[in-house]
DNA sequence: TCTGGGGTCCTTTTCCTT
DNA sequence: TCTGAAGGAAAAGGACCC
């Protein structure tokens, strides 16, 4: 047998975080490049969709399609609000999380295209497999960002990463004609820092040695897990900056914030992460959630509650039995017109992806929850997941709802 | 004038058992 | 049978992310 060479000194980590540019967007832009420069809005729930089907009924190539066929945002009425913007409908004070109707005051020129997740993610397979044909340990996270761990593929530890980055980039640009940014560091704490640097199309080198003069002087929300709560807790002890995090010693942190969290912080402020890359990993739980579109009263809009609640139900189940899994805790969510949010769960003996057993027991949970205020969103979840062994019904059938349930609580 | 949907993870509270 | 401590699991809530 062959002596394997171990090598003197391990390999540095190098691991990189790449981010697609402006991906949605980017996506529709493809789609229609009649838009390229123009206030474009992205979001908006059934009624949007409702306004693209006309454009799209005109039996023209999509790229043909006349700008004037594109639905405007002026006159919008309804609850949706924007997932994303072009940096044209930007200028005009509108982003991300703004309430629709609010976006067409602002900017009632732009045009609203509705979200359409399944071409997004045609694009994610894509580029994606770009990436693991170069460099097979990528974790995924989300439709359009990923970890890559460098270290032991050819190329990687050149130029701190930046060799491989340039290919990445180049490839997934030739094969989709979609830009992204990559920052690459020892970890991923650090590189997910690192490919917001330069945006976009940028590469990011990041060392160690760097900590001080690239990383400290940042704002503590830069820091990924730090949010509006954390930041504003931090800023109410003078803490704003990363190096300003550093400076406080471990044990005042844990003091203030916990012992996970406060030791969270000082390491992430000190660049010590030590997560590996992920390359598989299975759900915790599968959910479905909906606003509606006006606010509804258990009393008043019974039946039209009630087949909501089903319909959510039988989705759960659908996508349970699509997926291969069954769950344990059946739980709902609602959210009140007053934009409170309750939870109620229960587990049960035996795992199940039946839309009629999830219906029962979300039932049962609805019935520990105070029904007198109108509701805005309902949501129903299944976790404490198990992989299902392959002899379970999966057609449609087994997820309906018997006819009837409708009317037992709501 | 509000504030989507689908997730994960963490903390705190509650409940049950020993 | 009551009381209390301790520990674990389940439940509830909330922060955060894409």
């Amino acid at each position: 047998m062959a002596a394997v060479t171990a090598p003197d000194k391990p390999l540095p980590r190098r691991i990189a975080h790449l981010d697609m540019d402006a991906f949605y967007a980017s996506v529709e832009l493809l789609r229609y490049p009649q838009l390229q420069g123009l206030p474009v809005v992205i979001g908006g729930g059934r009624r949007a969709c409702d306004n693209m089907l006309t454009t799209e009924g005109s039996g023209l190539p999509l790229h043909e399609i006349p700008l004037s066929a594109f639905p405007l945002l002026k006159g919008y009425t309804g609850r949706g609000v924007i997932t994303t913007a072009t940096y044209a409908a930007r200028a005009f004070g509108v982003g991300s999380a703004m309430g629709l109707m609010k976006a067409a005051r602002l900017c009632p020129q732009a045009i609203l295209l509705p979200v359409d997740f399944d071409e997004y993610r045609r694009y994610s397979r894509r580029f994606k497999e770009i990436i693991t044909d170069i460099a097979p340990l990528m974790e995924d996270r989300g439709v359009d960002e990923v970890y890559i761990d460098f270290t032991h593929v050819s190329g990687g530890q050149r130029e701190g990463g930046r060799v491989l980055a340039r290919l990445i980039q180049k490839s997934i640009f030739d094969a989709t004609g979609l830009t992204c940014s990559i920052g690459v560091a020892p970890n991923k704490l650090l590189a997910k820092m690192a490919s917001e640097f330069q945006k976009p199309k940028g590469i990011s080198i990041v060392h160690e040695a760097d900590l001080q003069a690239l990383v400290w002087p940042l704002a503590c929300r830069k820091i990924n897990g730090i949010g509006p709560k954390a930041d504003e807790k931090l800023a109410r002890h003078g803490i704003h900056t990363i190096g300003e995090l550093a400076a406080r010693p471990r044990d005042w942190l844990v003091q203030h914030f916990g012992k996970a969290t406060g030791a969270w912080l000082h390491d992430a402020a000190w660049g010590r992460d030590e997560r590996p890359v992920v390359t598989e990993s299975e759900p915790v739980s599968i959910s479905r959630e909906t606003t509606f579109e006006r606010d509804l009263h258990a009393v008043h809009d019974r039946a039209e509650l009630g087949a909501i609640f089903t319909s959510l139900c039988e989705r759960v189940a659908q996508d349970l039995q699509r997926k291969g899994y069954m769950g344990r805790t059946i739980g709902i969510k609602l959210r009140y017109d007053d934009f409170r949010a309750v939870t109620r769960d229960q587990t049960v003996a035996e795992p199940t992806h039946d839309a009629a057993t999830i219906r029962r027991v979300a039932g049962l949970c609805l019935k520990r929850v105070p029904l007198q205020q109108r509701l805005r969103l309902l949501g129903v979840r299944v976790g404490g997941l198990s992989r299902l062994q392959q002899e379970g019904r999966t057609d449609a059938a087994a997820s309906a709802v018997a006819p009837g349930m409708n009317a037992e609580l709501f």
